[in-house]
Parts: structure tokens; sequence; C-alpha cells
DNA sequence: TCTAATTTGTACGTATGTATC
DNA sequence: CGATACATACGTACAAATTAG
């Protein structure tokens, strides 16, 4: 695993286990450059993938402060997260309809266009969620949209994501939280 | 305006304007280097803004592509915005009790916590909806809601945000698109 | 009110790794 | 195997915003 990726599961390790709850101020950058003997550029890289997923947020001149929700509660609202290949136009058809339906039912679809065969970013987070039906090239295509759900979760660690829509084919899954 | 988003906004224009289609494989990040006379350092934090917003997505050894979609429809969903500073406590438990009774409503809450006082990122972009009951702290509020909402914006180019909630106070806003 | 220190933000150059073609 | 293209990583410097004094 790349520095950056170890050194954002290791924040988020502590922001989950409590140890740096909502409202902290995380060590300055150079004294995590000082902590793990990383460069700022890393150390950056690092916090740039938590603000990204909302668990941090920054401001030039104060510093950085944990932004995590906790004691959320869970949502009613089904969350459907969607891949599909950037170039695919069958799937970008059967997208369209099978938006329109899910909207009509009441539920979020989240789109997210990727390519194909990326690696799993982050274990521990995704170890979260049991997934039924499990099958195994589920993970990596479960992967992809980790991103978007993660970003879900972290408005306020609530977000029952009760459906697992990928290529036709429905495999559920629930959070072990 | 800092230089990566001087970039980042040219190239949303290229591809809001329908030079870049979806699907179209952007110059490699040596070309746009040579051709806006930037270090790759900064193209590629331009490239990632807009790999973050969905807007383009990229592979190694493969190339950066447009995964812009458009032509999508209107959601019938309601989408809020909900902005908060990172210390407020009242803020925190007013947010928990909407957020409650907006899905009970069929509305989706994307919570943003953030500092105060950021400066607005893509004016372009944001010219793109017209904002009703607008007053003048709105626009700089506004702002800190913007990426969230181009988010759900460009999974598909779709989402009507029909609601904009702030600090107790409701102004709504509709897409000029 | 002004200054200096602190802290994050922006930007360049460079090198190496890794996946794809 | 070589060429190409994105990914990761280090060092450095200065800018900008905030805070402390």
């Amino acid at each position: 695993m790349s520095l950056y990726l170890g050194l954002k599961d290791q924040l988020l390790k502590l922001i989950l286990e409590g140890k740096y709850v909502s409202g902290t101020v995380l060590p300055t950058e150079h004294e995590l450059c000082d902590q793990y003997e990383l460069s700022r550029v890393t150390v950056r890289k690092a916090l740039d993938e938590l603000k990204k997923e909302g668990v941090i947020a920054s401001a030039q001149g104060q510093g950085t402060v944990v932004s995590h929700r906790k004691n959320g509660f869970p949502s009613s609202l089904d969350l459907i997260a969607l891949v599909a290949p950037v170039h695919n136009p069958f799937f970008a058809s059967f997208m369209e309809h099978f938006e329109r339906i899910a909207e009509e039912n009441g539920s979020l679809v989240l789109f997210k266009q990727d390519f194909k065969g990326k690696t799993f970013q982050s274990d521990e987070l995704w170890a979260n969620y049991e997934m039924i039906a499990y099958q195994q090239p589920m993970k990596e295509m479960a992967e992809k949209a980790y991103q978007r759900l993660a970003v879900q979760n972290n408005q306020g660690e609530l977000w029952q994501a009760s459906s697992f829509v990928l290529q036709g084919e429905v495999v559920s899954f629930k959070p072990k939280i």
C-alpha cells in the first residue's frame, strides 16, 4: 500500500476508535511529518483524502480538525451504488432507465463511472460492511463504489446502503455497525 | 485565482461547452503542462479537482477521459445542502433534528462541516444557478455547499436542488439549465 | 495597531514506480 | 521489450490567513 494511504488509514482508525473525536484539532502537518517520518507532500495527500470524504476539514492559518459525526441515525432511504465502465453504451442506457425506476421508488442512485480493475483502497473501513450473497469479483467491484458510499456514510455515519446494484445484478449488503 | 483552479475552470468550460464530450480522452498530463505552461504538479492538482467532482476519470497507463454525463433527467428528490461551522453545539443538535424531519419527507440532506469565510471557487459553474430570494451573505455560504451540490449535479447533470437550508433559513434556488 | 510566529495553501523541480499499449 | 502515461514521493520555496504577543 502507498505511504499516503497508509497514513490515511492510520488517522482514520484513530478517528473511528474515538481517539480523535469530532472537533479535535489534529497535529499540524509538520508534526505529522515528524511523527510518521513522511514528507509534507505525502502527509497533505493523506489529509486531502480524508477531506475529500468529509472526515476532516482545514483552514489556512488555523489548523485541521476532525469533522466526523458520530451518533448518527439510520436513514430510511435506499442508497444504490451503480458502477459502470467509462465506455459502455449499453450500460449507459440501462442506467438511465434504472435511475428513473429507482427514483420513482424513493431511492437515491449514486453513479460513478470508472475504469476497470483498480485495487481495494481501505480494507479497514470497508470491513465495517457485511456482504450478503458475496461473490469473489464483487469485492473489486464494490471498491469502486466505496468512495461514494463512504461520503454518504460520513454524512453522519448513518447511511444504510440496503442494496447494491452492479451490471444488472443485485447484491444486498448491510452495515455491521 | 490560483493556477490550478484556473486550469480546472478552463477544462470544465471546454467540457460544459461540449468541446470534450463524455468518453473523450483528454490530452496527457505532459501535453497539458506544455499547453498551459504549468508544472505537472499543478496540472495534476487541477485534474484531481475534476476527478473529485466526478467530471473526469483516469487510470494508470491509459489516460484521462471525460465522464461527464449529459442528457440526464431531473430528480424528484429534494436535495438539501446544510452547512455548519465545525464548532457549534447548537447547530449540531438542530441538524440532527432537521435531518430526521427531512428524511421523513423523502428529502436527502447533504451535510458539510466547514470553517467560516472561504472564497468562492468556481464562479462560472455556480453561475448556472439562479438564486431565488438571494441575499448577500448567501453567496458566501452557498459556496461552501457547492462541492456537494456539484457532485450530485454530475451524477448526470440532473439534480435539481429545490431548496437550500441554512441556519434555519430556507432559500430556494433552481438551475438555469 | 503592528509584528512575528504559526499553519495551511500553492507551485516548481525531480525521481522513481507501475500499469498499459 | 520499449515507449507511454498516470501514480507516488521527496525536497524546496514562497504566499496567504490566522493567531499570539
